[in-house]
DNA sequence: AACTATTTATAAGA
DNA sequence: TTCTTATAAATAGTT
């Protein structure tokens, strides 16, 4: 898509790889942001620049997205198989940080979970326990706490499951147990004897990509988080 | 780039958005590709499918580059400058590090997981009510598993907060005010007037990956591993 | 950092 | 779904 076609491999030059990768994360990231908005996906992405240097965008969030495969991995079971690869050299790195967001990002996202939340216990449905849930957390000490969310993390996990399960049916309902990813991870399912199917998966919830994407451009000593606005370009180049 | 130009805004037909996605993920592996082959950058993606299923894509490996990125933003921790962004990560907004965990731990954090819920369903404390959830979890159709994960969300959000408190109050005895992160987020935590102290972290799943090759299309019970060249075409679509 | 000539990606349509 | 094709977008080489 230049004045010429060119080959992919290597490029020679240091630096015009670095341009190169700089022009082209950008459009990748813009990919990104496009796809998880136009389809409603969840992306998550994380490069290193031929400097070393970590960029990431995520959408809802890095996190989430790396999270709920890793949830998803490491219940799921399955041999893996390649199909090549190509590697990728390395340079030097430095530590980084996770990049702070904006207040204003934190407050809208909080007033969202507080939507939800009077939702729940205003309409009271489920016969009040949601209310119930909701007056033990705010009226339980630490331990209390910790156990409580323990188990509401394993709850959650059941529902997630359950979505996933109920979304799979709908679309395979009868398929066999295709190849997986790892098999390292399958290697440390034990015992698949799981009585509970505790997994994750899954739907964002609707409001899911309300949640917004976040693009993180990092310098030598962080990591710049920024959106996936895609008139949103911060650029840090390694060099 | 098609027949015409169109809006970067969620697609409102199900199948259209399915249709979209599929292509778009190809050319958004195909972009990360060529990427990481011609500036030897290291290049990760995870994205979940809009009906929620998963597929990766790792140069030279997902593994590799996920743990990489894990191991540096776990490593220190800092503020920087963020671009933008509509990112709704609490962890992510604190500037909180990540923890990296290796496979063992993950799994081990997993099969935890597991108890806990056999507990908290066998042992039925909590007057029946973490019961009557799991009882729920199983016995509900999508929509209403979608709704109830939004309430557990909520509920658990108010969990976390309300341990970061506690843990807040133990560490800083006299603090007059809480970080201005929480303060404003108690503050729109419903009208709960509640002096709801602040919060520090509380814990949170941890990310670790499996080894794993580049390009995984997944499927229902599995994840599809392929290669990162670009003639390595498996595909394996949502619907 | 900008600017285009070209190559690519893809929205529709079949 | 897969292919075809008109167009929108990305970007290689240049300034």
């Amino acid at each position: 898509m230049g004045r010429k076609k060119i080959e992919i491999r290597k490029i020679e030059r240091k630096e015009a790889r670095q341009v190169c990768f700089s022009k082209r994360r950008q459009g990748m990231f813009k990919k990104a942001s496009e796809l998880s908005i136009l389809c409603g996906a969840m992306v998550a992405i994380v490069t290193f620049s031929p400097a070393g240097r970590p960029f990431s965008f995520g959408s809802p969030s890095f996190k989430d997205v790396i999270n709920r495969f890793i949830t998803l991995i490491a219940h799921d079971d399955a041999g893996s198989e390649s199909c090549d690869s190509s590697s990728g050299d390395i340079d030097a790195m430095e530590g980084k940080k996770l990049e702070c967001l904006e207040l204003e990002e934190l407050i809208e996202s909080e007033i969202k979970k507080k939507k939800i939340l009077q939702e729940a216990t205003e309409s009271d449905m489920d016969g009040g326990v949601m209310h119930w849930l909701t007056m033990k957390a705010y009226s339980s000490g630490l331990d209390e706490l910790h156990e409580f969310q323990k188990k509401l993390v394993a709850i959650e996990d059941v529902v997630k499951e359950m979505i996933r399960e109920v979304l799979e049916d709908e679309r395979h309902p009868p398929k066999p147990y295709p190849p997986a990813f790892m098999s390292l991870a399958s290697k440390y399912l034990l015992d698949k004897e799981v009585a509970m199917p505790i997994s994750v998966a899954a739907p964002y919830p609707s409001i899911g990509l309300a949640d917004g994407p976040y693009v993180n451009d990092s310098s030598p000593s962080g990591i710049h988080v920024a959106g996936t606005s895609l008139n949103c370009a911060n650029d840090q180049l390694d060099g």
